[in-house]
DNA sequence: GATTAAGTTGAGGGTGTCCTCAACTTCCTT
DNA sequence: AAGGAAGTTGAGGACACCCTCAACTTAATC
């Protein structure tokens, strides 16, 4: 299907794709991309022959993430007490989130709910549904809900990362309180459609 | 104390105030000084002259905040349920978040939470220790808990308001769900301590 | 080892923003 | 009404980043 690149371009697209790597994981995704280039021992020219788009870049870093919490949510679903899979899977992904400042920014623009893999759509679908159907989680919520834990996570860790790297835990677990079918009081907006959430990561490109 | 400004320096400040707030609102803190003088009628130049650095300005616009929410305090204490008066000052403060995005992106590095004005720090300490003594919010919860509240409800507005300008309030029901004394867990982090908050304010200047 | 397609290079032009400062204008005082 | 203090102006230098492209280099193929 794609042709099979020369050796020394797939080693330099490798090498582009190993300093972005690191440089967004430290410093978020708005690296200059010249520094990214210089990083790798590269031109500037070579790092735009192989990603035109900025995006191109940064997909092709995070290229696995996608597949990661797939797997995630199949070792979630794998867990016989179906509360403890949601959470487990959840506070999994946030820990992602924590430990990469480029991938949080980027989950918190496009929260891996919606990863356009069939697959990680109906595999969340399922860790959320059988939480739902074990009594645990509250009946009102939605997988769209989800995105709120991915936006406030995010936002959280990058506010305290610095001072506390793990105080999100304490905020996520607010919100699994909250999330609890005994918890439950009614809630005052109805949840998000699966095409609204779908509007609001093509939004942000 | 501060020397009376000459007339039309005192119109131009207006006017440069003026312009950032709408500017500001509507597309967030990061707008090109330029419009803003663009927008005042002004020379950039006079822009620096009254504002040398960018929080100056930032300040001047969002003065008013600081006493707006130890207002919401103070009504939120006057109401008899105390966790109405916590909830209540929550949504109002994230209702002014919700309608501003230059205050919502300043609300999310500094918290009002942590206003330094020594009053609006006692009254928000208090709407929150009375809604604990109530026995409605749980026993573990601290002012410093939050600006969990802030941080993740300022991502949702900023993600969600083009597509569902209220949505965030789903998200933030959800968080109230979690900080009923009837909802509570053991929390798995120590709160943030106040200093450690501070910290985090005074880093992102 | 010659040919050529594939890939690399980096100087340079474009853009947007910041910030300064020397010359100019306006206001206030007496 | 004159003088000086206060305030304004905007062209222009500095910077950081983006992206292109014509000349060059390297790898694969015969």
């Amino acid at each position: 299907m794609t042709k099979p690149l020369r050796k020394d371009a797939q080693r330099n697209r490798d090498l582009l794709v190993e300093a972005a790597r690191g440089l967004y994981a430290a410093r978020g995704l708005d690296v200059a991309l010249e520094e990214i280039a210089k990083t790798a021992g590269v031109s500037i020219g070579t790092l735009y022959n192989h990603f035109p788009q900025r995006a191109d870049l940064v997909n092709a870093v995070f290229a696995d993430r996608t597949e990661t919490v797939a797997k995630l949510a199949e070792h979630a679903l794998s867990l016989d007490d179906a509360w403890a899979g949601l959470t487990s899977f959840v506070e999994r992904v946030c820990e992602l989130q924590a430990a990469d400042r480029g991938y949080n920014e980027l989950a918190s623009t496009r929260p891996p709910q919606a990863e356009d893999l069939e697959r990680g759509y109906e595999l969340m679908t399922r860790v959320v549904e059988r939480a739902k159907e074990s009594g645990a989680l509250r009946e009102d919520f939605t997988l769209e809900d989800m995105a709120f834990v991915t936006w406030g996570i995010a936002r959280t860790v990058e506010a305290a990362s610095a001072v506390r790297p793990e105080v999100w835990r304490r905020h996520l677990a607010l919100l699994f309180d909250g999330m609890r079918a005994t918890a439950a009081n009614p809630l005052p907006e109805p949840p998000l459609l699966p095409g609204e959430l779908a509007g609001i990561m093509r939004g942000c490109d």
